[in-house]
DNA sequence: ATCCTCCCCTAC
DNA sequence: TAAGGTAGGGGAGGAT
């Protein structure tokens, strides 16, 4: 789901970071201070950008706080500056920003920590515990009870902010514009609200003066929600429970059409790449010439606007819904009521024609508009408008705006005219977008440099031991050669190595001569294809970007623009992509990129000269490794087109919903269109997944009816079989999204995706795979003709195959070939190993450029296994210039899949994830099955599955004999497995949910029918992978139960009170919930715990198994318990014990009482 | 370890 | 007024 609020993330950081310094130094030095972090016990999470761990460790040290490095169920807070939402749920702790610390040093008081919560709107942990224990009058502290002044059972009222913030309406808006999504957090929804609901209790009561702009996520009070006027006519018309809603969101949605051209271009592409039997791969001789193009339309949208207006290409000129002119959306349907804020002010009228004028009939700017902006010309640009900003934003940076309307048609059309140009000029095409593809014509460079030196005579390549090229200063022209970079350290590797060849033998160097032939050959190509598709779109203009690998062409492109060509040179390349942003790299987008700022990394040199394995530890192990090479200018993918993995759509505009039944109403049209969507594409869906969005805020967001800031909740099931109509698509759904659970009103957002494909002809027949893409397919070489539908859920129980698979009619005869089964089970695997051990095996395949896989190499004989071992080290040797042993295992996951899988398969790297070892278990599962006389035998399964399917009998595992699941036929077998498999995870849903309803049940019957106590219990429940076990107060782990409980006790006992009836009875239901989930020992281990607390010991000797639990961490309470105490003990004993005996046969052993 | 689900992130 | 869709890579972390 788009989301692009980010529109003043980094004026706002760097505010924020201004301000941090500054309190940091005045809150350091000087040698006597109050202890004012007393009891507090941080955790330190991530690094630190205003200023240093050390730093800030030495500056709460003296002030009484303890720094642990490590989080224990001790820590009071984790203090942290990034962290995603579901982070800051899973530790179930305060999570505070850094400030919190800085901003109490500063005004030399403990400041409420919640003023500094780091953003999230749903840390229902937290809050459920907040929820149910305060709200049963329980002081607690936080985690192990060590809360002391700081603690939990201090935290103030969050709207309880000192009213001088409110009081400069000005601040509100300057400081983080309308725009900000984060602006509403004092309306946030959830238990929060409960505490707010409660009687302010802290002087300290938040941030006062000088920072008060520090927190983009904290909106001073004194002001009300936003809200929408459902009467308004234009906003009943227009929400999702409006007639026609679906059909003309869609028609209108510039993000929808994108998605449906990209498909349809990529089928188109791949289609064409089929029926002229065009790979992107290459004969090895014509590696050296491997000549790649980025080719992008510039300001695509409006360009094509711009045909029929030429006199506006010199005026900043922008495609976007509004006029920007129309009533500001809080004057009509929205009711801003925000402190200071004028009203709405209503422009006079749009003007007529398509051309508005960005101000009103009045003069007075209207700069309100949330339209947001497809496609702006360079004039617009200059004056720093973007694609994807806001209109009224853009209203300001240029008042003389002119704001021209989307004329789908005509973009369908020029897209196709580029196109029909590429495809019929390239070598291959992979499609990106509908303004935008990779092309490969590095054959035409070839046959056209070849030619030029068959005339003009001269070498064009050089051996590589040849003449010129083993000097220093050959090696350091070598810039002038369009090949990759590697290439040069490939040089360098070999003459260390001594006399291993690289296998580039046949290929060779290109000669300087070579080189800057095909430079100049490869930019007039580029011209060439520019004038084309000028002419064939009516005008429009594409930049394009030249290199060796996707990664250069992409990043010249950037350099190209606007209306030119840039060819990247290899020698150029490093140094070029070094300057270069990480922001650049393609895969970084703004969290990527302020993840890696966190640790002083902004340009891609800094990537590139960090080690790898530092690299991941910040972006992960994929991630790290192919951005460390991206940011080196490494690139080892090649072009194809993928098949589709799934088909979906999503709603996250305009979703306003009161009533159950217009939910209900809204998922019949959307289950409608998703159902003819796949009935379009010819795919139907085993597996399906409901996304929606939970708004986090109460009131209006910034975009007009737009979702705001939200939480995002998912939910999957696989069924059997596919879902065959809308109305069972609607069934499921429906189930999905009540497990959800999200009331209607805050619902922001609905989305519905089918994976799990089968491919359907015209008459709903099943067929294969259409080889969208060809490639994924083709890499299974175990003739997928004879793998039957049964294989959509691998034998190894991962459902990730390909799910269909009757024969595959529509594969050539070339395909086949190249499906020669180089890799057929474990055995194959060793024997090849031992092949590319071999000395002899070394360079005998010459280098395929640009990462073709070695099973397509055509000249491969069928079980060549020496020969694909020899191809794979040689490839790779060409690749990064390394021997295969020498490769760092850590940038295995930055190969391209087919050569990962190439080197898994023979053995030469550890396998990466499953992918290995579930292929190979297929394969060798498959050997039967692939024999050519699977007719017969897939009848026979056929109506085997068949009395399967209708027995609706699914055994479970448990009931089949082992004996007899091993004599079924493999694929049987593995039927029988994927259903139980299924079957499973249904059994497991329906205890989770169980489970879930308990807890809701507890919560709310323990915190007094609180909705928000449920709420967040659905929370915490529904978001994190619904746990296993149930929860107390929002909490699961079982330390972090027993911190909870003893801090409840330090709290409670001392007060000569008896204890808390309804925290009792959480206890309890939390206990039996327990013992329900299968976790007597664990009940067992909260009850001992308890018991010795009261002064009932412990009942060592009892014949529980839970041995040395963690118990409390302070005792304040050493005598013997106070008797009501231990009176309620027995009871609670005795209720869970009711439930051991019931669900167990057998209960605890009461052992206090002999 | 590996699988699997529920996210998060990115790109256009 | 406004039309913040979608598909795929990937990671975290619980279950097994
Ligand atoms: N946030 C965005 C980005 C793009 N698009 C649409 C409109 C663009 O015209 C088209 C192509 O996207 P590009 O990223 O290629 O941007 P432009 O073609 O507009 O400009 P450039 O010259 O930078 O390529 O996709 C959009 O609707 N919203
Ligand atoms: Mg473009
Ligand atoms: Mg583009």
């Amino acid at each position: 789901m788009a989301y692009s609020g980010w529109h003043e993330y980094g004026e706002l950081k760097r505010r924020k970071q201004d301000a941090q310094r500054a309190a940091l130094a005045r809150g350091a030095g000087g040698d006597s201070h109050r202890q004012i972090f007393a009891g507090v016990v941080l955790y330190v999470n991530g690094y630190l950008t205003m200023t240093t761990l050390e730093e800030l460790k030495r500056a709460v040290l003296v002030r009484g706080a303890v720094v642990r490095d490590h989080l224990s169920s001790a820590t009071t807070h984790i203090i942290a500056e990034q962290m995603t939402d579901s982070k800051v749920r899973s530790l179930r702790k305060p999570v505070v920003r850094p400030e919190w610390l800085l901003e109490s040093i500063n005004q030399d008081r403990l400041l409420d920590w919640t003023q500094f919560r780091l953003f999230t709107g749903a840390a229902p942990g937290q809050r459920s515990l907040l929820a149910s224990l305060r709200s049963h009058g329980v002081g607690v502290g936080a985690g192990a009870g060590a809360g002391a002044g700081a603690g939990l059972g201090e935290t103030a009222d969050v709207d309880g902010m000192d009213p001088e913030l409110g009081d400069d309406p000005s601040d509100a808006e300057s400081a983080f514009g309308d725009d900000d999504e984060h602006a509403h957090l004092a309306n946030t929804l959830g238990p929060e609200r409960t505490i707010a609901a409660a009687p302010a209790g802290s002087a300290a009561s938040g941030p006062q003066h000088p920072h008060k702009r520090w927190n983009p996520d904290i909106m001073p009070p004194g002001q009300k929600p936003r809200t929408l006027d459902l009467t308004d006519p234009f906003v009943r018309n227009n929400i999702a429970t409006a007639p026609g809603f679906l059909k003309r969101y869609f028609a209108a949605s510039r993000l929808h059409h994108l998605s449906i051209w990209k498909a349809e271009l990529g089928l188109l592409a791949s289609r064409h790449m089929r029926l002229h039997g065009k790979r992107p791969d290459h004969p090895p001789a014509a590696a050296p010439f491997r000549t790649i193009m980025h080719v992008d339309m510039d300001c695509f949208f409006a360009s094509v606007a711009l045909r029929s207006r030429p006199d506006l290409v010199n005026t900043p000129v922008v495609i976007a819904h509004s006029s920007g002119l129309a009533p500001a959306a809080s004057a009509a349907g929205v009711d801003a009521q925000m402190a200071g804020s004028s009203g709405g002010r209503y422009a006079a009228k749009p003007t007529p024609s398509n051309a508005a004028s960005a101000t009103t009939a009045d003069g007075q700017p209207a700069f309100k508009s949330t339209s947001e902006i497809a496609s702006c010309n360079y004039a617009a640009r200059a004056c720093g408008i973007a694609n994807g900003s806001f209109l009224g934003g853009a209203l300001k940076l240029a008042p003389n705006l002119v704001v021209l309307p989307y004329d789908f048609a005509s973009i369908d059309a020029c897209s196709k005219a580029l196109y029909r140009v590429l495809l019929e000029h390239a070598d291959f095409v992979q499609a990106v977008s509908c303004d935008e593809a990779y092309i490969d014509v590095t054959l035409q460079v070839k046959r056209r440099v070849e030619a030029a030196v068959a005339q003009s005579g001269g070498a064009l390549l050089v051996d590589d031991d040849g003449h010129a090229d083993t000097d220093d200063e050959a090696e350091d022209d070598f810039g002038d050669d369009l090949l990759l970079p590697v290439r040069r350290r490939a040089s360098k590797s070999r003459k260390r190595g001594g006399a291993s060849r690289d296998g580039v033998g046949s290929g060779g160097k290109l000669s300087q001569t070579g080189q800057a032939m095909c430079a100049q050959i490869a930019t007039e190509i580029a011209e060439d294809l520019r004038a084309k598709i000028r002419d064939a779109t009516g005008g429009c203009i594409a930049s394009i970007g030249i290199g060796c690998s996707m990664l250069l062409a992409r990043i010249a492109t950037k350099r190209a623009k606007p209306n030119g060509v840039f060819l990247l040179r290899p020698a150029s390349a490093r140094e070029h992509v070094e300057a270069l942003g990480i922001r650049d790299l393609p895969g970084v987008g703004h969290v990527l990129a302020s993840k890696c700022a966190e640790h002083g990394l902004k340009t891609c040199g800094d990537v590139a000269r960090m080690p790898l394995p530092d690299v991941q530890r910040i972006l992960g192990d994929k991630v790290g490794a192919t951005l460390h090479q991206f940011a080196q200018g490494i690139d080892a993918r090649s072009l194809e087109n993928k098949e589709r993995q799934s088909i979906g759509a999503e709603v996250t505009w305009g979703i306003r919903f009161q009533t159950q039944n217009q939910v209900a109403a809204f998922m019949d049209d959307f289950c409608q269109e998703i159902y003819g969507r796949a009935v379009r594409a010819g795919v139907r869906g085993k597996h399906i997944t409901v996304k929606a969005k939970k708004r986090l805020y109460e009131g209006e967001p910034p975009k007009f009816l737009g979702h705001g800031h939200c939480a995002d909740f998912s939910r999957s099931v696989r069924l059997a079989k596919c879902v065959d109509s809308k109305d069972k698509l609607l069934a499921e759904a429906m189930k999905l999204l009540n497990e959800i659970d999200i009331p209607p009103v805050d619902l922001r957002g609905v989305g519905l995706h089918l994976r799990q494909l089968e491919f359907v002809d015209g008459r709903g027949v099943p067929r294969a795979a259409p080889l969208a893409g060809g490639q994924r397919v083709l890499q299974f070489p175990t003739a997928p003709t004879s793998m039957p539908t049964l294989l959509a859920a691998a034998a190894s129980s991962s459902l990730e195959a390909p799910a269909p698979s009757t024969p595959m009619k529509r594969v050539s005869h070339a395909d086949r070939l190249l499906r020669t089964p180089t890799s057929s089970g474990g055995a194959g695997k060793r024997k090849r190993f031992g092949a590319l051990g071999s000395p002899a095996a070394l360079g005998s395949e010459p280098d395929v450029r640009g990462g073709a896989p070695g099973f397509f190499s055509p000249r491969k004989p069928r079980g060549a296994d020496l020969e694909a071992a020899a191809h794979a080290r040689a490839r790779i040797k060409a690749m990064f210039g390394v021997d295969v042993d020498e490769i760092d295992p850590s940038v295995v996951p930055a190969l391209p899949p087919d050569i990962r899988k190439e080197l898994e398969e023979a053995g030469l790297i550890g396998t990466l994830a499953a992918a290995g070892a579930k292929r190979a278990a297929d394969d060798s599962g498959d050997d039967g099955a692939a024999s050519p006389s699977a007719r017969r035998e897939k009848r026979q399964r056929g109506a085997l599955k068949r009395e399967l399917d209708d027995m609706h009998l699914l055994p479970t595992a448990s009931q089949i004999d082992p004996e007899v699941l091993r004599a079924l036929p493999p694929d049987i077998r593995r039927e029988l497995e994927t259903q139980m498999q299924i079957q499973r995870s249904n059994r497991d849903r329906e205890m989770r949910m169980q489970r879930q309803q308990q807890q809701q049940q507890a919560a709310s019957a323990a915190a007094g029918a609180s909705i928000d106590a449920a709420d967040a219990q659905k929370q915490e429940s529904g978001r994190k992978l619904r746990p296993q076990l149930p929860l107390f107060a929002g909490v699961c782990d079982h330390d972090a139960v027993l911190g909870l409980l003893s801090g409840w006790l330090d709290e409670d006992m001392p007060r000569e009170c008896a204890p808390n009836q309804s925290a009792l009875g959480e206890i309890r239901d939390y206990l039996v919930a327990l013992v329900d989930a299968g976790h007597p020992d664990r009940a067992w281990s909260v009850l001992r715990m308890l018991s010795r607390r009261v002064g009932l010991g412990d009942g060592d000797g009892a014949t529980s198994n839970s041995g040395g639990h963690r118990t409390s961490t302070t005792r304040a309470d050493k005598g013997k318990g106070k008797p009501d105490w231990a009176g309620s003990f027995c009871e609670l004993f005795d209720d869970v014990n009711a439930c051991v005996e019931r669900t167990t046969g057998a209960g605890f052993w009461p052992w206090w009482r002999k």
